[in-house]
DNA sequence: TCTAGCTTCTCAAATGATGGGACGCGCGTC
DNA sequence: GACGCGCGTCCCATCATTTGAGAAGCTAGA
């Protein structure tokens, strides 16, 4: 059929119908009626009718008193059970803890996926004003703070690999447009120890990161602190960023990396 | 075909094996291959590839170095989407936060779904021994202190639909058996105004429980706290219970649901 | 180099999904 | 009160979609 099915070569209309019900239904702020799902995505009724009757028996959505239906709970559980593995999530929260209280700004974690950097964590200041990102949400490397942390700390191979695959969308006017702009910064990042998105993905907001190294001494995620630019000040950075390298730090130890001996500061110190 | 599918009249084949492929890979502790998955579900090498590929481009699945298939990010994405709305979990966390360091146990907040309740979050006491619960996991309502806790507050029509749904699984010598000995039960946990586990879900785990009410004055959620009997002792359970309705009310109030004047003692204190 | 075990790919067959359309309900309007 | 409308539910003949046998590749170990 006509549908907008992704480019990749092995299909099943079925699932990438099914997923695009689930994705309308996240996207949207309201639960919808079926009517309103089989509009949006262009399926007949009995159709759409009969995926969301299945995904309903799958917990996948569930239905509101007025019969509207929203994303299950079931997908929930699917989404713990995806991130148990990598539990540094648990172990890492205790630092991050800290880690806001002595900034007093908000904390992320992520991961690096393909070419976008997935939040795993986030942790607010109390009574901050509440930050934009979900968790579970997704951003374009180039344009965070954590995506260039890890970025800078990959084996050049995996980085480039990366790299070529970077779709420079612009979301602000610094928004790092090049790959050549990206290769300087990513250089820079490596030098000064830490990372640094100056409103270029958000006017008005400034985060810092650092990469967390496994044994390898490989990124596996990386943490932020962000901020508004007005209160994340250049001045500060340095010191944000020590308060960031102790986290981390923490982060390695909690999840049995060795320290690499007297190794620790290779990558990660100014 | 032969499938186990799940009794329901709707069915998509399609759908019905992809969730399987997602919860075997959500059952086990390693990744998965190909011919694993394959053999498990007695799907065809051909087919279980086509699914695992087109799951792939959905990022549902990832492929580990080594090739084999586990759960993938997305469904994190999705998860964390479908509790969105119950902002619930946001507003409780500090509130739970405080129960934890009252009591020195571990705390879930859990939602009713069915004939099962469901965990939206969970606080550990600093160095507990872990419990064994995973956020988004379920268990049945009639073994739960939570579930016992929301169908005692629940109006009686809804109660008694649920109840007709619960098959009594027998998970420990003191699990709740029959619908009398639970309607007796419920009667209990009303009149005292807080439910409890005693070894019912697990031997030697003691729950309590009270229900989170909403401005209806209705159950949208139960707070627990669990602990090893020999520590949760019988002696101790009004002290905690104390603790609890704190801690639920602070959530009702932050959840904006007024506390309904006067009447907050209706249905929870003693 | 050969074998074993795994993944990837192709294509003809037929099963299982599709969607046109009928039905029934509730609501607001005339 | 009758009518029209929008919505959800259900049925079933048709055919597009998925299926799975099998061949071809790949890798690692003997």
């Amino acid at each position: 059929m006509r549908d907008a099915a992704p480019q990749g070569t092995y299909k099943v209309q079925a699932l990438d119908r099914a997923f695009a019900v689930l994705d309308l239904l996240g996207e949207s702020e309201t639960p919808l009626g079926l009517a309103q799902v089989a509009a949006s995505l262009q399926l007949h009724k009995s159709t759409a009718h009969r995926f969301l009757m299945v995904l309903e028996r799958h917990r996948m959505v569930e239905r509101t008193a007025n019969g509207k239906f929203r994303l299950g709970l079931r997908l929930f559980d699917f989404g713990n059970r995806a991130i148990e593995q990598y539990d540094l999530r648990d172990r890492a929260q205790p630092h991050l803890r800290r880690l806001v209280a002595e900034t007093e700004e908000t904390a992320h974690l992520a991961l690096l996926e393909a070419a976008r950097v997935i939040y795993i964590d986030k942790i607010e200041p109390t009574r901050a004003v509440r930050m934009i990102t979900r968790i579970g949400a997704s951003n374009p490397v180039h344009c965070t703070s954590v995506g260039k942390a890890m970025l800078a700390f990959l084996p050049p191979e995996r980085a480039a690999e990366i790299l070529r695959r970077i779709r420079y969308e612009r979301l602000t006017t610094r928004t790092i447009a090049t790959p050549e702009a990206l290769r300087a910064e990513l250089d820079k990042t490596r030098r000064r120890g830490y990372a640094v998105d100056d409103e270029e993905l958000e006017e008005g907001l400034r985060c810092i990161a650092v990469p967390v190294l496994d044994a390898q001494r490989l990124p596996v995620a990386a943490v932020s602190v962000s901020g508004p630019s007005f209160r994340v000040t250049a001045q500060k950075l340095p010191s944000i960023a020590n308060y960031l390298l102790q986290c981390v730090r923490g982060i390695s130890v909690d999840m049995g990396y060795t320290p690499a001996g007297r190794a620790t500061r290779t990558a990660l110190s100014a």
